[in-house]
DNA sequence: TGAAATTACTTTAAGCTTAAAATAATTGTC
DNA sequence: GACAATTATTTTAAGCTTAAAGTAATTTCA
């Protein structure tokens, strides 16, 4: 590569040009693909055999988790999507009639969304050849595997998450 | 958590049900929160730093990686997007001047797009950052932690291919 | 109390993404 | 050489996604 200037806080640590990290970005290029690879196939399935995109099916996922519904604004955080995402994704499947909206008891700022019956039932058959899927995809990996590659992926997730509060906060 | 046993609807064929492949699930989605998690953040940098979006700086990485260009149906693939989206994100790089577009010499249909001298420089500038954001993003692995997630999502990815190609010809 | 700040959500504009259909050029087959 | 099949790309329609700005309700706190 090239020698780089060394920028102007040269009196912090990293002084001498950094070390290539290459390691660290293949290992990024592989999660991204791998992820990529996977979503690609279940979104198609899903597409396929249901008639269903892929964020629809993730935002009744979290409402089946939650037998009384949560607000827009919790919904977003764990789909870790935009507010104004879910209001859109939110309004298509309560025009399907899958979704059920009402406002929040005490504020009138917030409603509550929640599955209707017929959403319950229809994500519920969709879920479980879902969940057959993903067991089709791993299906090479031994239990071990998939028990270390939760810890590691625990540990890239505490990293990020570092990464990000420290940049955020500073 | 919660432990495995099913809810509501008992009355379905939960008795017959196969095994639960919960590990699994959780492992798909644990790599799904974790890819999100850091994709979200390099987008935002990259904006917020360059003004330039993921997809448009993926595309010029793939170029950066080939000196006299590729065909848009090769870019496609390696990016792993359909052929209509690349038209598109070629289309406005081209428009900023970063990238360049000929005929190819054997084919007529096909067109050669390459990064212009201008694109490289852009580019290469902005990968070097974002490799620093990469490292510090998986910071608090080690060189073992990332040889081993590396393998073990080598064999996920071709686990995952396995299921697509068993699909595609059964 | 009441103004300021915050919070929950929606709207908007721009861009990304896909599947499917359409166009144009090339290749294979007889 | 015809002509069917394939290939490379573009176009289209629908939907997803974000950031930023806007609206309305709630909370904070002097």
């Amino acid at each position: 590569m090239d020698e780089g200037i060394i920028p102007l806080d040269a009196e912090t640590k990293v002084s001498e040009r950094p070390a290539d990290h290459e390691a660290e970005l293949r290992l990024w290029l592989r999660l991204l693909t791998c992820t990529t690879l996977i979503e690609g196939e279940v979104r198609r399935r899903l597409r396929d055999e249901f008639d269903v995109t892929l964020p629809r099916f993730d935002l009744m996922a979290q409402l089946d988790k939650a037998p009384n519904g949560m607000t827009l604004g919790e919904l977003s955080q764990r789909m870790m999507v935009s507010n104004g995402n879910v209001t859109g994704l939110a309004e298509r499947l309560a025009e399907q009639g899958l979704l059920d909206r009402r406002a929040a008891p005490n504020d009138r700022r917030a409603q509550i969304v929640s599955l209707t019956a017929e959403g319950r039932r229809a994500f519920r058959a969709m879920a479980r050849t879902h969940e057959d899927w993903i067991a089709e995809i791993f299906g090479s990996l031994g239990a071990g595997e998939i028990e270390q590659l939760m810890a590691l992926l625990a540990k890239t997730k505490s990293s990020a998450r570092k990464a990000l509060t420290e940049r955020q906060t500073s």
